[in-house]
DNA sequence: TTTT
DNA sequence: TTTT
């Protein structure tokens, strides 16, 4: 447990049905997008909404039931930790990405 | 104040010292990067430590606080919130950050 | 801002409806309680759910929205500080209470 | 894990040397006073510094981790849970106590 | 005193 | 790509 070095949490909503792969060893990994909307007065008074998205990765447990439990559109509260990946993309061109590695959610009704 | 939807809490040491902006109105803006280090015990009993540099930005009073306090090696605790952005890079290549909008640090001694 | 010396999250049920006083300056203030249920499974595999009863305290702005906008049974994830007060009750007896005072809180549906 | 439900965080100094108990099954126990530091401007503009005082409470690992390793006067983070206990003191009066259970902690160089 |  |  390192939460104290390295935690998000974040409340939204699913933008897609959770993504399953099953590994040889019968390890799930689930991959999810949330959108943070976070909303606050401007200057003139008006209200502006600011929309994030969210990269989001489950392995095992949590991958399982994301899959049985979780769909789009769903509003959930999730704790994780940041995590950055680079790739190759098929134009040759080197990729970096953040994400977050969920340790436990909560879906809210 | 929108921390119970988005926020992100990081200790860890400064690879650089503050990148530090001014900008016409006065505001500043202060880019710092931070390693986490966490450490596990894999399954050979080793300990392996995995480091992940996350890219802070800072406005205003933090941004200052930053460049009078804060210098390349330091342990710091921050708080803040997750933010994505896209600009195009000299090659003309779309990229994607993620940052973390510090809304708070601690100095540890 | 102190969030990161002193910071309860919350998620959890209201036991009642908000109790609610105005004072002079017409600053207001609101006190709730909630309830966390945490659920494990014990040594013979039995769903054992633990309930804590907590002490809400919410200050202007945030006593308002509670007053217009919560009442008991509601879910709702709060943000706050751990807060230490002490009194003499009816019997002279010196007591002390942890309260928690609200920075934020969201309604869950 | 359940530290969406109910968590703690805080920065602080002890007040004391653990105070550590062994029980029947090997398993340990150690208590902690930390004390919370947090500074603001008044109306006047006088800076004042508000401490809070709360109990700490630590089992198996981390209690062994606090023996060996902190020591009253250390700056520490901790992450926990609250939790309420209640007991009759010496003089027949019922007593409620908020302790924090924790999870896992960080000492501050 | 809540909720599942 | 979500939601209010």
């Amino acid at each position: 447990m390192n939460t104290l070095k390295n935690s998000v949490r974040l409340v939204g909503n699913l933008g897609m049905d959770p993504e399953v792969k099953s590994f040889d060893n019968n390890r799930k990994l689930a991959r999810l997008s949330i959108a943070t909307n976070e909303s606050y007065k401007n200057d003139k008074g008006e209200k502006i909404t600011e929309t994030q998205w969210h990269h989001l990765v489950l392995w095992g447990a949590q991958a399982k039931l994301a899959e049985d439990y979780l769909k789009k559109g769903d509003e959930v509260a999730i704790e994780g930790k940041l995590a950055n990946r680079n790739y190759t993309d098929k134009d040759g061109v080197k990729r970096y990405v953040t994400e977050i590695v969920v340790n436990e959610f909560l879906k809210m009704r």
